[in-house]
DNA sequence: ATGAAAGCGCTAACAG
DNA sequence: CTGTTAGCGCTTTCAT
């Protein structure tokens, strides 16, 4: 069942079913009327493959993420396949796992499928791999900061915004010993975070000496729990530098039965949807999903419907800011002690 | 940049870069080698919409969801992608977010892209629906139960292998009054666990009176605690239709200050990546995500390479286990008398 | 073993 | 306003 077959039935030309099907005005009332019925009666679908051959544009956005199953990402995607259907386009996902072969093959998959523009929402990607895209004139969409060169299109974070907000609420509720769990140091944005933390401590006259460095994941959280508490005077707040490594954080501090919020206080970064979930739930900076997937989505539709190619690099800047729930609490009297802590609790069953 | 400027390139024709780029054997080695280096320099890739048009064959396959935030999908999403990749084929994720509308438009995009094949892990979607991918004879795989028909492939989840193990662990560790919340009683899936968790008390000669029906989410699981909480015997061991549930339930006995496992023991179902990260860890029936989408991927893929239409719909069994964690121990001593349970714990900061 | 050519389903000139 | 027709980039007979 094709565009002739509708053309055949409905007694008018391939042309006019074209025009018909895609609202060009011109067409008359009636004719497409007649049209549309045949349509639905048949239960016609313009096939999409043919379109793209031929109008040169493939209605696809490629969306590229480290991993799926990192529960950051998730409403990126969703957010993003929601403004998808609202415009038409379809989503080309891929995941890098982290792995060089399939960042490779990534760019790779959205050049053979001719996407339409591609926003790469992973940290580390190869600048070679990227030219591919470059060369072919896709419009691209990076998170922190991508290659300066036209048409690529930059969401810069304030990192600093939401990070000092948590040092300061912090600071509020009289701690002075506060720790930072950093990601690891190859990362563009957990060594921004890094940074904002310094920054945000040295405002306020407070020493940011209380650094380690942890890996993003839940037990980087508990491994540098562990050491904090083998200080003399170890602190009683720690911020990490995401969701997941505050969650372990806290799951440590569950096993050495030291209390949250009272005996310590933990703010994550991210705000995933997660951090509504744990126990107790997460204060956290929020770093908007749902607005990165939008400025994200936007800037590429900008792109692809702009007549002549942007010549400069555009910026957007996506802010951070805290949200609290319930695992901050005011300092432990007598912080300048450090406080009694038992080991690990009893034997569990089974 | 198109197989006729490799053609030129190399010196031979279209035909002759088709076949070698399409590994066909007969193809002279030396030619083949000239058309590759072609390829390699030039950085060829070949349309796929113009391969798609012309071998029809879009090697694409659907992946309907309810959500893509639900946590329950990543995991499958992720696997359905490896397997993608490692097939050649891309994969068109649509997710239905519980609305009609988006249903319907998730089967006209998988039409219109013309998809080898669609998985839909969804659960509750119109027959209807379904009947214009069944018209076009697109494969079609389904969990728990689709429409009886050739071609439909069905994976049927054995809830009771797992649940009956749950069930039994808390017995075995003295409890007998175990209550369960079950999930939306219009799904399928949820009718199943709660059949299955009736089956198994009955089985062990315990009475299955202590059920609430929640809506798989973690207001649900709150809500039911407190009203199992409102009993004159209360329950000491709650089993969850899913793992939100139980999770909430968790966060709900958290605010009463009722320990877990100590004071009640709680499991969940599915073992979605987050039972790993609850305080304390989570006890789940597990329902694997990987297992599940290697199958329905592998049975996609055996249908499209069929030569010949199978003629009766096949089955896949998946099965369910329980996975032992922390959030389950023994009954408290005298537990035929309501343990005294404080309130909602003192006013918190900020 | 290789090449010429038809055609997949659609859109967009161009003509009328 | 409508129809005719030339391709979009590729695969695949059918000849050679």
């Amino acid at each position: 069942m094709d565009i002739r077959e509708i053309a055949r039935r409905a007694k008018v030309s391939t042309a006019t079913v074209s025009r018909a099907i895609n609202h060009v005005p011109t067409v008359d009332p009636q004719l497409a009327k007649r049209v549309w019925k045949v349509v639905d009666e048949l239960g016609y679908y313009p096939n999409t493959q043919a379109r793209a051959l031929v109008s040169g544009r493939s209605r696809i956005f490629g969306l590229i993420v480290s991993e799926i199953t990192n529960p950051f990402f998730p409403e990126i995607v969703q957010t993003f396949e929601n403004l998808a259907v609202e415009n038409n386009y379809e989503i080309l996902l891929t995941s890098t796992v982290h792995d060089p072969k399939r960042m490779e093959s990534s760019v790779r998959r959205m050049i053979e499928r001719r996407v339409d523009g591609v926003a790469i929402l992973t940290f580390g990607m190869e600048d070679t791999l990227l030219d591919h895209l470059r060369f072919r004139k896709v419009p691209l969409v990076f998170v922190d900061v991508g290659p300066n060169a036209p048409g690529i299109v930059n969401i810069r974070i304030n990192y600093l915004n939401g990070i000092r907000q948590a040092v300061q609420h912090l600071a509020a509720l009289r701690h002075t010993r506060i720790a930072f769990i950093s990601g690891p140091s190859n990362l563009k944005s957990a060594i921004a975070r890094r940074a904002a933390f310094k920054t945000s401590m040295t405002e306020i006259g407070l020493p940011a000496d209380l650094i380690i460095e942890g890996n993003h994941q839940m037990d980087g959280g508990m491994k540098a729990l562990l050491e904090f508490n083998g200080l003399s005077n170890p602190p009683t707040a720690v911020l990490c530098s995401n969701d997941m490594t505050a969650i372990g954080v806290m799951r440590e501090a569950y096993d050495q039965d030291i209390k949250i919020p009272n005996d310590l206080s933990v703010i994550g970064f991210d705000d995933i949807r997660l951090a509504e979930f744990t126990i107790p739930p997460l204060t956290t900076v929020q770093m908007s999903q749902m607005e990165l997937a939008k400025i994200a989505f936007q800037a590429l539709l900008n792109e692809v419907q702009r007549e002549s190619p942007s010549l400069e690099r555009s910026e957007h800047e996506l802010t951070t800011t805290l949200v609290l729930r319930r695992s901050t609490g005011l300092a432990p009297p007598g912080r300048h002690t450090a406080k009694p802590r038992k080991g690990t609790a009893g034997s569990r069953i089974p």
